[in-house]
This record gives structure tokens, C-alpha cells and sequence, in this order.
DNA sequence: GCGACAG
DNA sequence: ATCTTGTCGC
């Protein structure tokens, strides 16, 4: 499947080089609501082993949840693991995996940040912005921001702050689980990402489609 | 200079 | 993320 990117940039950069795209891309991350009820979301998801990176990425119908597609892409290691600037080293995975799909799905929700970032740029945007459509992040630790710790009931949450502003929601998807972090990645509201990932949610802490995703990229490493 | 720090 | 066995708790 051929992707259409918006604000292509290269990935070869230094990591003050990426810092300032991230700058850039920035200003085109659109919080809207859903054109329409999405009837497909795609979890995203990488895992690395040696010196290799895989790609994984699981496409499940709305609301049924039965998986209807997936695929997965292997590469180098281009980049380490730097704090901020993870997408440098995981989204031309994502994108690459994202070709081999049957058809685009109408969300996607990737294992990271979206703009719950300090640069508001996390995965989740960066992917979001290049692709021009809806993304959010759901992440299992904070990498910036303040909050008070949510209630220990499956469905309570606290907003993730920045100072004056809410970038994300803490969300507590099960009684007894340390709480997900979710953000807006592009073109949703936190209101619209924080209900698809409880919609998502079965008997685990992680959402369905990045929990399948995250299972998928380690048994194929 | 000292901590914090998605995966 | 990854390295790794058993073990506490519902």
C-alpha cells in the first residue's frame, strides 16, 4: 500500500537536527474531533533485539475487537534510545510495517507519547503529522508532565499537565494496575483517545490493539 | 551542576 | 526496550 507523507523530512539527522524538526512539525498537529466512529484501529508496536528492530502492527475491527489484519517489518538499528527523540529511531519502522497493511486503518494507536511531550511531539504526533490522520499514544510511564495519581477504579483518571496545559490523561484501565498514560497524537480530541483506549480495553492493563501488536513484534524477533 | 528521562 | 526464575497474591 502506497503512504502519502505530509512534511516528509529526513531521518538521518543529528539528535539537534531532529530536535528542531520536532519544533516544526509541531505546529501541524491538529486536535479535532473524528470526521466519523472509527471502525478500524491499529495497534503499534517495536521491539529490539541485537541489532535488528521489528515493527509490529495489528489491525482489529471496531467494536468487536476481532483482528483483521497485521504485519510486521524488520530492520537496522539506525538510532539508540534517546529520551524524546524516540521516534527517530522507531518511526520509519512503523511506516515501513504500515505499507505492507491491505487498507489504512482509520486509528492508530502506537506504545508512546503523542503530544505529551516536551516538545509535543512524541511518536504518536510525529506519526500523526506525517500521515495526516488520527493517532493516539498510549504509554505505560510519563516522560513529561504532572499529575495526581488517579483513583484505584477501572475508568478513573487525572489530566497530565504541563504547566496551564493538559497534555494527556492519566487512565487507570483496571483496579490494581499502575495507570496508562494516553495523548492526542493528530486529528482527535484526549476525550476521543482516552474512550478508545477503555474501548479497547479486556481483561488486561494494555488496550487490545498495541497488547496483540507488543506480542506480535517479540514472537517474530 | 544535579536529577529526570516514552521504548 | 532488554537481561531473566521464582514467587507473592487474587
Amino acid at each position: 500500500m502506497e503512504l502519502t507523507l505530509h512534511h516528509a523530512h529526513a531521518w538521518d539527522l543529528t539528535p539537534q537536527q531532529a530536535i528542531q524538526v520536532q519544533r516544526e512539525l509541531a505546529g501541524f498537529v491538529r486536535v479535532e474531533p473524528l470526521a466519523r466512529p472509527p471502525q478500524t484501529i491499529a495497534g503499534l508496536d517495536m521491539s529490539v533485539r541485537a541489532e535488528a528492530v521489528q515493527a509490529a502492527i495489528v489491525v482489529l475491527a471496531l467494536p468487536s475487537l476481532v483482528v483483521i489484519d497485521q504485519a510486521i517489518w524488520r530492520g537496522p538499528v539506525t538510532w539508540p534510545y534517546i529520551p524524546g527523540l524516540l521516534s527517530f529511531r522507531e518511526a520509519p519502522a512503523v511506516l515501513h510495517a504500515l505499507k505492507q497493511l491491505h487498507a489504512m486503518p482509520d486509528v492508530l494507536m502506537a506504545d508512546a507519547q503523542g503530544v505529551a511531550h516536551p516538545r509535543r511531539m512524541g511518536l504518536a504526533a510525529h506519526i500523526g503529522v506525517l500521515l495526516d490522520m488520527p493517532v493516539l499514544g498510549v504509554a505505560k510511564s510519563r516522560l513529561t508532565g504532572v499529575y495526581v495519581e488517579p483513583d484505584d477504579v477501572a475508568g478513573a483518571q487525572s489530566p497530565l499537565q504541563d504547566g496551564d496545559e493538559t497534555i494527556g490523561a492519566v487512565l487507570r484501565t483496571r483496579v490494581g494496575v499502575k495507570p496508562l498514560f494516553v495523548s492526542v497524537g493528530n486529528r482527535m480530541t484526549l476525550a476521543e483517545a482516552v474512550a478508545l483506549v477503555f474501548a479497547t480495553r479486556t481483561r488486561y492493563r494494555m488496550p487490545e490493539p498495541t497488547r496483540l501488536a507488543h506480542h506480535l513484534s517479540r514472537d517474530q524477533s
